[in-house]
DNA sequence: GACATCTGTAACTGCCGCGATTACAAATGG
DNA sequence: CCATTTGTAATCGCGGCAGTTACAGATGTC
């Protein structure tokens, strides 16, 4: 991570398709809640329907739906399908191997980082998209006075 | 992370320090190990030296010293160190504040950005600077050989 | 003291990734 | 037929990083 606001976009995007089971959301709609351009939203669309947590309806009255419980989607889930790569680790270095430290720093390195990959990503799993909906809920908001 | 090579070049040039407790190496060699600029790694040693890891010495016959025991350094020390700021979280995003999700989202992000962050720490805060020099040591290089 | 050696920084360059945007083909329903 | 909406390519501008040059300051050597 570090990167991209991508993992966000998406986490906000499915919390969207989450409140509203039923119909599919317009790329548009979308883009005005999470205040960026369509496009971008339908490219992160894009990834979460190859994952299979979305499928997206095209034409007239189209839109995206979620096509899992939110109960069943961890966050770490959506990360992998927004991340495809190991996202950490960034980028190779390429260290003087007539050194004896720089032959084998590169290997060192490699469990170093896929160590924290998998840490970084049990975290995630503790949380689900349903998790999330329900901190959002539960925020004291204008709208959760009015049912008050 | 994801982003740059500055933790690995990190990790690299404390291997360098702790193979050599006594004398201070010069940028230049250790850039001539990394494989990079000489600058680079002093802006590094600049990073590790505000953390009170390592000590440099200006002038003639100078150079950079552990001024730690590496079995006391953490690899999230050293991470620390490096990459200051939060490096998980990524860019703020600016959602819709009009929307009921859009006002939420971000706190919840917030939180689990946080505990990622931990998570990710407490994975590097596993091995220590000693851990990574045995690594390298213990493997099969042309040296070990030569000790065979 | 003059000089060579090193650090510490600033400044600049080139590259790469990302978000934003435009544009357009394809699908779909009225 | 036509409006709507997705899917994708192409392009732009920005920002961050590694690499590089340049130079001031510190330090040991002769």
């Amino acid at each position: 991570m570090a990167e991209s606001c991508r993992f966000a976009f998406a986490v906000h995007i499915l919390a969207m398709l989450a409140r509203e089971p039923g119909r599919g959301m317009t790329s548009d709609l979308l883009a005005g809640s999470v205040n960026t351009n369509p496009v971008v939203v339908r490219r992160i669309l894009s990834s979460l329907r190859r994952a299979g947590l979305v499928c997206c309806v095209k034409g007239a009255g189209g839109g995206a739906t979620l096509c899992r419980k939110p109960e069943s989607i961890g966050l770490d889930e959506i990360y992998r399908a927004i991340e495809p790569q190991r996202s950490l680790a960034g980028k190779q270095h390429h260290p003087n191997l007539r050194c004896p430290v720089g032959r084998q720093i590169k290997r060192v390195l490699e469990d170093v980082y896929s160590a924290a990959q998998c840490a970084l990503e049990a975290s995630l799993a503790e949380r689900t998209l349903a998790d999330a909906l329900e901190s959002v809920a539960h925020a004291p908001t204008p709208r959760a006075r009015k049912s008050a």
